[in-house]
DNA sequence: CGTAACAAATGAAACGATTCAAAGACGAGT
DNA sequence: ACTCGTCTTTGAATCGTTTCATTTGTTACG
């Protein structure tokens, strides 16, 4: 019995038709309560498993999910990612997660990747523009929700959060602690980055004699960050910005790193620094992290939901829900005045 | 065109076989030019995408490679699963990941789904005695590698840390800045935690007066750390440990949230205190975290390759891998006579 | 002109599940 | 005894690939 037995085995050796066994799993009250027993019977004997791939082949579709993100290292989309395998399993759905690495190939090739899997839908958080590829799988019967970037309600349906909203908070809770110098750090050709930064930008343009830097990171995890850092570090005092605002918090961590191993600047006294997305580890940072709060798991079980209705709607419906990010003040934007 | 075009789709708009198209996918050098272009054509107009589940049923078996982990949240399996991800992408290969969280039932799901996939193989970290299932799998040719836990080298292949090593060390490291009231912060229902404790113990026994008190956390994340971090606040200082060893980092990270929080206790003067990972925010945090580092990316390289291993040899030859961990200070128990 | 040798294309069978129209079994009612 | 209705069971058809034994087409050579 070292190969797997098929429905087909276990008809035989319950001396039923295949139909029946079907019935069994899948219709159980369709059979008489002698015959289901003879048939778990022999189930249970043969250690009979599904095979899924038939099951797929003949229904068409599959109960696979495909969510793709930035980066699953990041505790923000972990986050949601595991929010949405809850909600998925609660429809019988299943979660298979890609991670692009904010590389359009990769993102393209786990687009393919699902495609071929039949995925009942799809989540992503884009890298590229990916609108083309979305009306195309609309087309096939795959509805798609963009997750943490807001759609184009006439395209497909999203769940997002208000990027410049949180970009605005960030900065002007920089300006109202006193700064005016400030620098952005992030890679602003990612979409919720640039809204960041123009939500920034815009506080900035309310107090006439502030000013706002934009330093590219060139990636988004504490390495880069932690590279910004340093050339902050090597700048004369005078040159370095009174205030930082990173697109996200690894990279806060990652300059906070820096800032500190060198002792040479002090935070918040020299520099200010605000992240975004108040990962769980923001609290416990060498100086704790103020930061954006955006709320994760409704991020996740929201996009699950809105799929769930693209299905039902047939893809015609089309719904973006829009949440809103929250600040969170700590240390490491204390009052310079407090 | 709403619905998508199977082969045979494309095999009528290129007037060939169906064999024909499967050979211009699968055999391009059986396939005269002229038809290729012909084929290729087609299956650009008409938008044929390959369905998997009709490869695999025909395959027998898929491309998929099933990974259990026990928390994708914690940096430590997510640095893991990365790894095997790219290992695997060379083999072309795709990793699903499922989440155990610490649960057996959850973990037994993951099972069932995997094998209901016909996954290629198996890389979990278990959570449950999980002996017979993988015995069960091997017989039906699913070969399973344990991840970050020692394998019965009859039964099958595994990666893993020495964790009593481990466990050793950041105790020793301990015992070697002067502190005698040690605590051990985990769960030791999880074999790794135990293992880690047992080599602490054993670092304890070497020193006479020393002793090591076990604080049973109930969870291995920041939340459940935080509150054994309360329950040491609320302590008197006499009562208080002199050091506490945290069996992974995130634990580590709560309980110094706790402890900063409150300003009675210094660390690491009050109390030193180590983790386990060394994940990237070890470094960061309030105080520096020191911890045991583990080799994450060769964990996961190294699972992807004895799965390999063991398909080549038809699940016969098992081989176990055994990394030594590394300790790392930081200021969180820089030596008080320092 | 015949045929051997090789290349290219064909299409039926198989994978393992689900579906569904049809057949079978059984009892109740007349 | 016959019919009707209900409940169970049957097994062929189907999903979309891949495989492989055959057939068809082409070229080279005696």
């Amino acid at each position: 019995m070292s190969q797997t037995a098929s429905i087909k085995d276990v008809a035989t050796h319950a001396q039923v038709a295949v139909g029946t066994v079907s019935n069994v799993l899948n219709y159980p009250d369709r059979v008489s309560q002698r015959t289901k027993e003879r048939v778990l019977k022999s189930i249970a004997e043969l250690g009979f498993v599904r095979n899924d791939a038939a099951r797929q082949l003949r229904a068409g579709q599959s109960r696979t999910i495909g969510l793709i993100v930035l980066d699953v290292g990041n505790p923000f989309f972990s986050s949601v990612a595991r929010a949405a395998e809850d909600a998925a399993t609660t429809l019988g759905s299943v979660v298979l997660v890609g991670d692009s690495g904010q590389d359009a190939s990769r993102e393209a090739h786990y687009m393919d990747l699902f495609q071929e899997q039949r995925v009942q839908g799809l989540l992503i958080s884009p890298v590229g523009d990916v609108g083309q590829r979305i009306d195309t799988l609309r087309e096939r019967g795959v509805p798609t929700v963009l997750v943490d970037e807001l759609a184009d309600t006439e395209r497909c349906s999203s769940v997002s959060v208000d990027d410049e909203e949180g970009g605005y908070l960030a900065a002007k809770h920089l300006l109202d602690i006193g700064r005016r110098r400030l620098a952005f750090v992030g890679t602003p050709s990612i979409r919720q980055v640039a809204s960041r930064l123009k939500g920034a930008q815009r506080a900035v343009g309310e107090v006439s004699d502030a000013s706002i830097e934009v330093l590219d990171s060139e990636g988004q995890t504490v390495l880069t960050g932690r590279k910004v850092g340093n050339s902050l570090v090597e700048r004369s005092p005078e040159e370095r910005p009174e205030a930082v605002f990173c697109s996200n918090d690894l990279l806060a961590l990652g300059v906070m790193q820096s800032l500190t191993m060198l002792r040479t600047v002090r935070i918040p006294e020299d520099i200010a620094l605000i992240g975004y997305d108040d990962i769980d580890f923001a609290i416990s940072a060498v100086v704790p992290l103020s930061s954006i709060r955006q709320p994760t798991e409704a991020l996740g079980r929201t996009a699950i939901e809105l799929l769930a209705e693209e299905q039902e709607s047939g893809g015609t419906k089309h719904r973006s829900v829009v949440f809103t990010p929250e600040l969170v003040v700590r240390q490491s934007t204390a009052g310079a005045d407090s």
